[in-house]
DNA sequence: TTGAAAGCGCTACCAA
DNA sequence: TTGGTAGCGCTTTCAA
């Protein structure tokens, strides 16, 4: 084994070539596989190429007017699993299709426009994100330089196409599940009022109660985190037992554990003296003590489409922009107190799960 | 061939000088502050760089032998909230010294090669990890290109330096805290037995209940997961009340959450009938149901250290290969019997924290 | 089927 | 203080 000297001297197409006796456009079709190479000639050329252990320069190829191969990745604020599973499927797939993500924003706040010129600075071939608060003057600097944007798990706006769970469907879905339980007094906890996921479940929800014929849940939160969903468990727990609502929906589960948390703490049993549900289906919510009935977003299949859609715009199909619905999947849980006919649903949340 | 749809034509360096009617070179010099150009040309140059939204293109940079400014990204599992909140902080301070992150895994398992070498074709400029599956091939890929590594919770191995909490400090404060409390019969749940930072927080708690002359700890576990302390906790929830131990240490947060769960599932009380301590300091751990007993990892002093020793190894700064070994620092919650003149800790885990 | 040469956008070196 | 020019490593015409 030859013991590398200094800086690692990296083989080139050009170092190649003159170890080969043949050009470098010679060398550089060969490794690309172009048919009009003959097969002895392009044997040769990997051969050595494995063998000098040679590694393309993916800037150079850009350089010259090739795909950077790299997509940008936006993501919320990682306190929420739901981000960081997103995340661990973005990751998974992207390298199932040989892309690099640069990792531009995990947290809340939005993304700093610094941040944004690498989308351009590194010809960042389109970009994921996962949260609202790319400003809009980034969103500008994408749209003028064409870089494709798709938005996951939130519904687009002036520019880029999406691709999200149908939060209106999931709200319905958990109101009907819950009055046909034979709950009437019933309450939603709610993120922030700006983001489309938060209020779309929470109309989906609201709806389908008033289609009923029953009150108007009552609303509370305002922050999509453990801590609102604990103070609105709170504010739930401190009312009286007449006007204590029977079950409640929260607009995500990590939300859902925070009221369950702090109704436990301030001994209102749960699902006994009220029923919590969320949305999401987060891995923690799954798991004891929560067993949390839930309508459980399909991650993998949001992902893919994502990139489907991301691929397409940077193949610059003239499509329009779109946005892509999917439907979540309920997971019965433990949380709530339903109708013997929904507890054989599809997914369990369950010691035994 | 169908007309490829106008990207959009970018300034460079090239239609700026044009249009200032300097060379390029004049126009790269003052976009860089060089210090040998008038302030007058300067400012013209800057004006028409800003006026005609010009970005550099960091490829083109990169390739005339300058730095990328890519810091490649290795991150473990997601389930276990730590990953996630390192990961944060990594983007957090990335961004303050001007580098891209270049996220080339996340999640369970080994790293794949191919991924690896994006490493060499993107010319990153080094390397964080913080899970020690980087596969030895991929860490010799690294080693014979000089891409400076850096593992972060985790002891380098052959290549690279490292920084790390002290991991037997930590898992011997606990021990003494709860040995001090009274306990005597002690028990350690485990991750896996091929991770530092599980054996030698188990190494640090075992030693000192020998020091105490107590009989050694009972050890079960042997994975990093929620569900495997869940396990743990069902097992220890089944020993006979007399066998059953008074106090255990898990060695991660995550490990400790998961024997709480299982613990109260099974109708033990915590702390009542047994005290549960973790090592991490994560987020979740810290509220309801919780409000665990920990030593928080310094993250953001972690992470600083860590982008230290890379840039000063991107500097090729003859230092040697080092460890950096931070103190955590403990966490008092409410999830162990504790003696009372330890309550008053630093950190507090509870509802009013 | 292969080669020669012209750049991609930028920086660095050497002159002026 | 500025300009000209030679590449960095690669792909891609255009010729042979």
């Amino acid at each position: 084994m030859a013991p590398p000297v200094s800086k690692a001297v990296r083989a080139t197409v050009a170092s190649l070539a003159e170890r080969a006796g043949v050009a470098t456009s010679t060398v550089s079709r060969a490794l690309r596989n172009d048919p009009r190479i003959s097969a002895e000639v392009r044997q040769r050329i990997i051969a050595l190429a494995a063998e000098v252990g040679y590694t393309p320069n993916v800037l150079a190829r850009t350089l010259v007017g090739g795909n950077s191969g790299l997509v940008g990745l936006v993501l919320g604020p990682i306190e929420n699993p739901f981000y960081a599973e997103l995340m661990q499927m973005v990751v998974a797939r992207a390298a199932a299709r040989g892309w690099r993500l640069m990792l531009l924003h995990a947290g809340p706040g939005p993304i700093e426009e610094a941040t944004a010129e690498a989308l351009l600075q590194y010809r960042v071939d389109g970009c994921l994100i996962t949260s609202a608060e790319l400003s809009s003057r980034a969103a500008a600097i994408c749209a003028a330089n064409k870089v494709p944007l798709v938005m996951i798990n939130r519904v687009a706006w002036e520019h880029g196409s999406a691709v999200s769970c149908d939060n209106q469907a999931a709200g319905a879905l958990l109101a009907d599940l819950l009055i046909r339980a034979g709950h009437r007094r019933l309450a939603v906890v709610t993120g922030f009022a700006t983001t489309s996921t938060s209020t779309e479940r929470a109309e989906g929800f609201s709806r389908r109660v008033a289609e009923a014929g029953l009150p108007p849940p009552l609303c509370i939160g305002g922050e999509n985190s453990h801590a609102r969903g604990f103070a609105a468990g709170m504010q739930l727990a401190a009312l009286p037992a007449a006007e204590r609502p029977e079950a409640v929906m929260a607009v995500s589960d990590i939300l859902a554990m925070g009221v369950m948390d702090a109704l436990r703490e301030a001994g209102v049993s749960v699902p006994g003296e009220i029923s919590v549900v969320g949305v999401d289906g987060v891995m923690p919510a799954r798991r004891a003590p929560y067993y949390l009935t839930t309508v459980s977003q399909p991650l993998e299949a949001m992902v893919e489409r994502g990139f489907d859609l991301l691929a397409a715009r940077m193949r610059d199909e003239p499509r329009e922009e779109e946005v892509v619905l999917l439907r979540g999947s309920l997971t019965i849980g433990r949380s709530a107190r339903l109708h013997p006919d929904d507890l054989a649903g599809n997914g369990q949340n369950g010691p035994e799960a």
